[in-house]
DNA sequence: CTGAAAGCGCTAACAG
DNA sequence: CTGTTAGCGCTTTCAG
């Protein structure tokens, strides 16, 4: 910047300020700074900037399994909305591991960064309380946070898996096994009970032995359903709390022989690419994924600009593909 | 730090020290430090340390897809590789667009990371040059940069799509389209040379009218298969470049009703989740994803500690998958 | 073994 | 409209 100051034959004050495109500099001025910028190839340092304003355009993205299409698809829209208000996104990948959480919140901390968005590994005990008793910006997503006040997004977790597995119940089924997410989670929880709901309303008792708690991950969804498919009172459909428990269960359905829509009838959250288009019979809640990621990115800029908002609770709708509409939802997304 | 210096009742130089575990501290005054750092729940800023020591552990992603598995994965791999040596990843999506790339690749200089890791969108004329010879520690992966003295992990795309047409051959094809993808980019050039090789090593002409050089696209796989399908002299086989341009194939297949191993053979790069479970009959040439990312983080890190190494170029093997060695493969790689 | 002091590159008063 | 100056939080000589 001296060197930029120099050429330009001004004060790096002023350089600052052409940099920062403020006011109160001639234009004859502007363009002798543009050109030694120009003629160095100068880029100023945004480490140093940081440093000295304190703060930082780059927002924390914080997801809890970079593999997952669903929170690249949230990456995707955070950084899309990030993008047009000139921040760019800093991506960490927690591993649903806590240790790993409270260690990259640290470190965005320690960079210095506007704001974060988080999809939280456990709901309760979260070191995001702290951050945000600190002012930092933070929004929670797809999870809720408890006793926590903090702007969250997530969908209707209850009512989705309700609309499934009713729909599943007209479809003639009344053993339906379940394959959820930790408990700990809210959307593990949420659904579950979404599940029970439905069924109770319809009449129906599940069967203790026919519910699985897991891990949500391939391998669990994999084993729980190996283990349902096994048992000589199979249940006729099965209920999977999110994407990667659905792939582990395909896995277990196809290396048994077993169809799907025919042999076992399957009900999951989360659209897949090739999922709907290759399984036509799965039954789908699709969420709007793309609309939780500009949401929040969206309250995440809003409370930087203004930390003293109230906080947001914004519940977004999923979508029950019909079997027919799995096709049309797959192209309509596939457009984006 | 002033203020834990206070707590321990010494300077911020000793501080400083006790922060970066180096010697000439004493085990007392050492713990006193601890302590008061613990006390204030004191967190260092890296923004300033970066721009003190002028060098931050940071190091840039910079993908072309951010929601293609193949680059979550090797981010996946980056990330784990990073993360064993303290450091930590920036990742960036430069959405095919040179200027995005050239957006970010500023960006990621400004904000002083150690190194940084590309994907190029184009061959050419890339702004890595400029960078690499201001002596950035920089990593080309899985497309080579033309004219550019440049650490590069690729796999052997011409070997891959040779064995891959070859198998097709074997099976009885004699009329394989290609959906390949842009020239301008080292893989679409190179596997759609191993497509040709094949071909003419089998005493094979291609029809012109059976190639599509086409971005790498899902849409663009639609509506060139959708084209190539609907022809009265559709080929009996379809190679197709990379993932996306086989899902937007898949798509076109599904459309037209035909089904893949007995309407129409494909064939394409690049293991899917789901894909070879739920399609048995597609011919799949894998790519060691994970190898890919920890080797070129490797590379990255040798390079960062050793700028004067001479480059490297890291050519690895990808995999043809038997049919009946899909499920096996798939099974094995999500055990991971 | 510890402290004082300079300075990384930038911004923001404050003067002029 | 432009320059001078102080200082963001840290590391690193150099003295003691």
């Amino acid at each position: 910047m001296q060197e930029v100051a120099r050429v330009a034959g001004v004060s790096n004050a002023t350089v600052s300020r052409v940099l920062n495109n403020r006011e109160h500099v001639s234009q004859a001025t502007r363009e002798r700074v543009q050109a030694a910028i120009e003629q160095l190839n100068y880029r100023p340092s945004r480490v140093a900037r940081s440093l000295r304003v304190n703060r930082s355009r780059i927002l924390g993205l914080l997801v809890s399994d970079i593999q997952n299409p669903f929170f690249t698809a949230l990456a995707r829209a955070v950084d899309d909305v990030a993008f047009q208000h000139q921040y760019t996104v800093f991506l960490c990948n927690s591993d649903e591991n806590t240790g790993k959480e409270a260690l990259y919140l640290d470190l965005m901390v320690s960079e210095n960064v506007a704001g974060i968005i988080i999809t939280p590994s456990r709901e309760t005990d979260s070191p995001c309380q702290q951050l945000i008793s600190q002012g930092l910006p933070m929004v929670a997503v797809d999870r809720r946070l408890l006793d926590v006040d903090i702007d969250t997004v997530v969908i209707d977790n209850v009512g989705g898996a309700y609309q499934l597995v009713t729909n599943m119940i007209a479809d003639g089924h009344r053993d339906i096994a379940a394959i959820v997410g930790s408990q700990t989670i809210t959307t593990g929880r949420e659904r579950y009970e979404g599940y029970l709901k439905a069924l109770a309303d319809h009449g129906l008792t599940p069967r203790p032995e026919m519910i699985f708690k897991v891990p949500p991950t391939e391998s669990s969804g994999y084993q729980s359903a190996l283990r349902l498919l096994q048992r000589p009172d199979r249940p006729t459909a099965i209920f999977t709390g999110n994407n990667l428990l659905t792939v582990g269960a395909l896995r277990a359905v196809y290396e048994l022989n077993l169809r799907v829509g025919e042999d076992i009838a399957l009900g999951t959250f989360d659209e897949m690419s090739l999922m709907t288009l290759l399984l036509p019979d799965l039954n789908v809640v699709a969420q709007p994924t793309y609309e939780i990621g500009s949401v929040a990115t969206q309250l995440l800029l809003n409370r930087i600009a203004d930390p003293s908002l109230p906080t947001q609770q914004v519940v977004l709708k999923p979508t029950l593909l019909s079997k027919d509409g799995n096709l049309a939802y797959y192209r309509q997304s596939a457009r984006r």
